[in-house]
DNA sequence: AACATATATATGGAATGACATATATTAATG
DNA sequence: CATTAATATATGTCATTCCATATATATGTT
């Protein structure tokens, strides 16, 4: 069953700084934690938070618990011209500013929970 | 030179449900008029005015006067993604509502002015 | 208890829409 | 040619709603 999130839904989702940083983050690492993605954006934990809560509202982002931490990635039911329009947007902003750090940052972070994989 | 239009700024213009619907008609008929525009959209002229001049700021569209008809059509300068992520938005959205009854409508308007072409 | 995450409330600021009005271009008239 | 009217488009103002942030607090997991 795919997604039903409505265009205006996904742009609305992307048109904020910290959410775009958010879900380019996810297409790159496939998964990340709370905590590992506050750590990335060096923002407040509730702040992050919010935000996700949003993305989850909108049927942008799938969550798994796993221990004390929640995993948050891309939803994989998207619609496949709202993948399609993310892809685009990746392959346009991955080696700019403030995205390109952003995944830098993260690399470097001490101590991952999951400790993931990838770059 | 390449539009600077920041990915922001791009997703905040698709967010709004007239802004989207502008475009998707913009990507489908290449150039159109406002008055086409608030015919096909069924709102009113100034609502759509408004709406146009926050997409040509944003660096989305890009103007043509002709006689007393001023005429939009998607920035030919957009960066490649952008340009990638509006064709997946359009192949996704067309059949829709309110996009597909938009196009239609738009097409038994009677006396276009410049009656551009295409459906 | 500690750690990770979520929510509640308050607040400032921006986006949106409605209405009226202004500008610009063309057409018509004297 | 000057003036007026008509059409197309743009803008100013205001009220309302929405959004993002900050701070504080609550929930859930080990």
């Amino acid at each position: 069953m795919p997604m039903r999130t409505s265009p205006e839904i996904l742009f609305q989702m992307l048109a904020d700084t910290t959410r775009l940083r958010v879900a380019v983050l996810l297409q790159r690492y496939g998964e990340l934690c709370v905590c590992e993605l506050t750590y990335a954006l060096s923002l407040s934990q509730p702040k992050i938070s919010r935000h996700l809560g949003q993305m989850r509202e909108a049927g942008l982002v799938q969550t798994r618990r796993a221990g004390r931490w929640m995993y948050y990635r891309l939803h994989p039911g998207l619609q496949p011209w709202m993948q399609s329009a993310l892809d685009s947007t990746l392959d346009g902003v991955a080696e700019l500013a403030p995205y390109k750090e952003d995944a830098q940052v993260l690399a470097e972070m001490p101590n991952r929970p999951g400790a993931s994989c990838c770059a």
